[in-house]
DNA sequence: GCAAGGTCTAAAT
DNA sequence: TAGACCTTGC
């Protein structure tokens, strides 16, 4: 992922800050990261797509974070990843096909009863779906937090945001994990941010300016930095044999010219250096310069910077290698959170009264982008559903009559058996002929623990006395609550202060926690027994 | 000295 | 899985 080797190559340009330092600042946040960092601690219940609360903790995960920006006084822009652009698709294919390959091994292990190795085997299948950051999207809107699906790549979105004003949206900086960020010209991004906001940042034009470090990019620009980077291997295209990132920062910085570079690349690789190589490479270069982004203010698709003539001129094939253009409409209900960008099918979206329900209209399938259609989907006044459930999924499919968009039903059945072993009787549904769309409706209420937590944090604020350091997260009722109190940020070495109520809370947490580990293990028993059923 | 490949570890709770 | 670190071979 990202440039093969970059953040160490570019390590005596980091430097550690704390995120409040953007007090009072909009900043990016790659959404994908995060979600997948929370998809960790529940990738078995993600990956089975089974019922519980315990499925939902990656959003609690996300939303701790978000709150952590927000109690900084930070205004967070969250960014969602797209559609795959054409060049991306082998890297892509590969991921898929690692994570497929461990996920049937973990149904595997699971079958054979080595839970270990199965949850093990399930954490590296995890896979973050538009329906599981649809989940998130719903949170964010109630929160109100800014959001925007990117048409493709995120990066390429938070490059440009990070071009603009903050009047027009713009963000000062990017928290990610990814280095690509550093190849698009974000001029600041934030890697690492741990739960108490530290984090490593590199500021591009401090990188470009200073003269003592070492390696010096006092002769570079945005576009030989972009160069250096696909030099050395990115997800759009492999480096040539034998070149890491020492070697292309050798080579642009001694012949500071792309076009020099891949003639002498050329005449000293020969045999070794793809023939279409210097296609490939500048196509490469082009997307991180000229990637197709989401224009608020236009609500249309643009370039993250204008295509120059000669560029265009120059590329034969057209601009289909930055994955294809779309009419507004689209791009606008994309970037809204109200179509799927990989299936172009509409989130399943509920008008403000559900007496208004007409189940031939919830799950339209976009052909190549219907405008009419699509406008109405991205302008309608509506609120939020819930795509997760299997059942929902599967009955979803058989009345629409239309292709599985989840892939992951091929263990529908065995996800319902666990479900029903490893879901407390109250959590489950008593009537069997209940409705998709009641079960959807259900739970929308429901969905967003944040809300459950304000209402908590309310109830701490009125207890008087006890102000505790404690490092674990304390949980009321199954919910997390994580509020970082305002006296928390000037705490020793940034570790926040969680406010908690007296020792009464704190014995009831402690009978939590017992419960959970005595439900942990109840969990992995059934597990067992319903495998060694089969 | 460098690229490339291997191994180890943290990521979440 | 991805990054960090180590070893090997050119």
């Amino acid at each position: 992922m990202g440039i093969k080797d970059l953040l160490r190559f570019m390590k005596p340009h980091i430097e550690p800050i704390h995120i409040k330092k953007y007090a009072g600042k909009r900043v990016g946040i790659d959404a994908y990261s995060w979600l997948h960092k929370g998809a960790y601690s529940c990738s078995m219940e993600l990956s089975l797509n089974m019922e519980g609360e315990k499925k939902l903790q990656y959003l609690n995960y996300f939303m701790h974070r978000i709150n952590l920006l927000r109690h900084h006084k930070i205004i967070p822009v969250v960014v969602f990843d797209g559609g795959n652009i054409p060049c991306k698709a082998a890297t892509e294919n590969e991921r898929h096909r690692r994570r497929k390959a461990n996920r049937d091994l973990a149904m595997e292990k699971l079958k054979e009863g080595n839970f270990n190795a199965a949850s093990e085997l399930f954490q590296r299948a995890v896979s973050i779906t538009p329906s599981t950051a649809h989940q998130l999207i719903q949170i964010l809107r109630s929160e109100n937090i800014e959001f925007v699906v990117s048409p493709y790549e995120a990066d390429a979105q938070l490059a440009y945001l990070s071009s603009l004003e903050a009047e027009k949206g713009g963000v000062v900086a990017v928290i990610s994990e990814d280095s690509d960020l550093l190849a698009y010209g974000c001029p600041a991004v934030v890697f690492k941010m741990d739960r108490y906001g530290s984090g490593e940042e590199i500021v591009q034009n401090k990188v470009f300016e200073s003269a003592s470090c070492v390696p010096s990019f006092q002769c570079f620009d945005k576009e030989l930095f972009t160069g250096m980077c696909v030099l050395a291997g990115c997800d759009f295209l492999p480096s040539v044999p034998g070149i890491g990132i020492t070697k292309a920062y050798s080579l642009v910085s001694k012949y500071r010219n792309l076009d020099r570079v891949l003639s002498v690349l050329k005449f000293e690789k020969r045999d070794q250096m793809p023939g279409d190589y210097s296609k490939l490479f500048r196509e490469a270069v082009a997307v991180f310069q000229h990637a197709r982004i989401y224009d608020a203010d236009s609500k249309s698709l643009k370039h993250l910077k204008p295509l120059p003539e000669k560029l265009l001129q120059s590329l034969d094939e057209g601009l289909d290698f930055l994955g294809p253009e779309m009419p507004p409409s689209i791009a606008a209900a994309i970037a809204e959170g109200n179509l799927d960008p990989s299936t172009m099918e509409a989130f399943y979206h509920f008008p403000s009264s559900t007496t208004h329900l007409n189940p031939t209209t919830k799950n339209q399938t976009f052909d190549r982008f219907p405008r009419h259609e699509a406008t109405a989907i991205s302008t309608e006044e509506c609120c939020f559903s819930v795509v997760s459930s299997h059942k929902v999924r599967k009955e979803r499919t058989a009345v629409m009559g239309q292709k599985i968009v989840i892939e992951e039903s091929k263990y529908s059945h065995e996800a319902t058996e666990l479900e029903k072993l490893v879901c407390p009787l109250n959590a489950r549904s008593t009537d069997e002929n209940e409705t998709a769309i009641d079960k959807i409706h259900l739970k929308v209420p429901d969905n967003n623990p944040f809300r459950k937590r304000k209402l908590v944090e309310v109830e701490l604020d009125q207890c008087e006395n006890v102000t505790e350091r404690v490092s674990e997260v304390t949980e009321v009722e199954n919910s997390e609550i994580l509020c970082v109190t305002p006296e928390s940020q000037e705490s020793v070495d940034s570790k926040p202060i969680i406010k908690r109520s007296d020792g009464k809370m704190r014995a009831k947490n402690e009978k939590l926690k017992r419960r959970n580990c005595q439900s942990s293990e109840n969990k992995r028993s059934s597990i067992l027994n319903f495998f060694s059923r089969v």
